[in-house]
DNA sequence: CCGATACATTGATGATTGTCAATGGATGAG
DNA sequence: CTCATCCATTGACAATCATCAATGTATCGG
């Protein structure tokens, strides 16, 4: 163990959300935040979020991402599933079809997080 | 295939780095951004980031993340490796000790792709 | 040169992940 | 009711990942 550099200090305890640069994470705390990022970390589910941000009405029904993505109609549901359970878009069943819009709130929250 | 919604709205094609949000991303800038991203999306780099970001020195060598890791030094070796891939970190090797510091303009480029 | 220390790399292992084919469930048209 | 359509779920498989023990490499003190 290295003596010249000692103990980590310990900043703002309290605050709403966990932030990467304000304080030391906990193991709970990094938990939280890790598992956002993961949901941004694959590159289907980015172009998904790109697309919902991008539409003139805010909202695209699930058969409209198949063909711009290239994926197979299961695969896009996957990462529907895993974007909508990390809280980044939300579906709206609408007859035979599902409606999914962007949570600008809680990729901001995420955008927050490793904020200066 | 729904008729309903067809098409989708591309707005300013040229910038500076790739964004989620303005533009539809296509797969290259998608993979790109996704591997950021990766990097964020482990409980254990978040911590690295997190410890860093809080040290008084703005630098902490190895041997000293190991201990409030709770990980073993070659996982932690492991992590920063990743997170120095991802343009997140550098290490800088005086003597017997690297010292690790954060790249913030990295860590604010990936926050720029998920702004509004 | 020798031993100790700091860090990286290798190899192995169990867990997680992305993908698609096949199937299931729900809705609407006729 | 029947059938087609939209979407979700299941199951399987290959690939990637996180982790640690063991080993390698580099640096420093003596």
């Amino acid at each position: 163990m290295n003596e010249s550099t000692s103990t980590i200090d310990v900043p703002s305890p309290e605050q709403c959300c966990p932030s990467v640069l304000a304080a030391p994470l906990d193991a709970a705390e990094a938990a939280e935040l890790s598992s956002g990022f993961s949901a941004l970390s694959d590159p289907v589910r980015l172009r998904v979020l790109s697309i919902l941000a991008t539409s003139s009405e805010g909202e695209v029904c699930v058969c409209d991402f198949v063909g711009p993505l290239g994926k197979s109609q299961p695969t896009v549901s996957h990462h529907l599933k895993i974007l909508s359970e990390a809280g980044l878009v939300q579906g709206d069943r609408r007859g035979k079809w599902v409606w999914y819009s962007l949570n600008r709130d809680r990729l901001a929250s995420l955008r927050a997080a490793i904020d200066t």
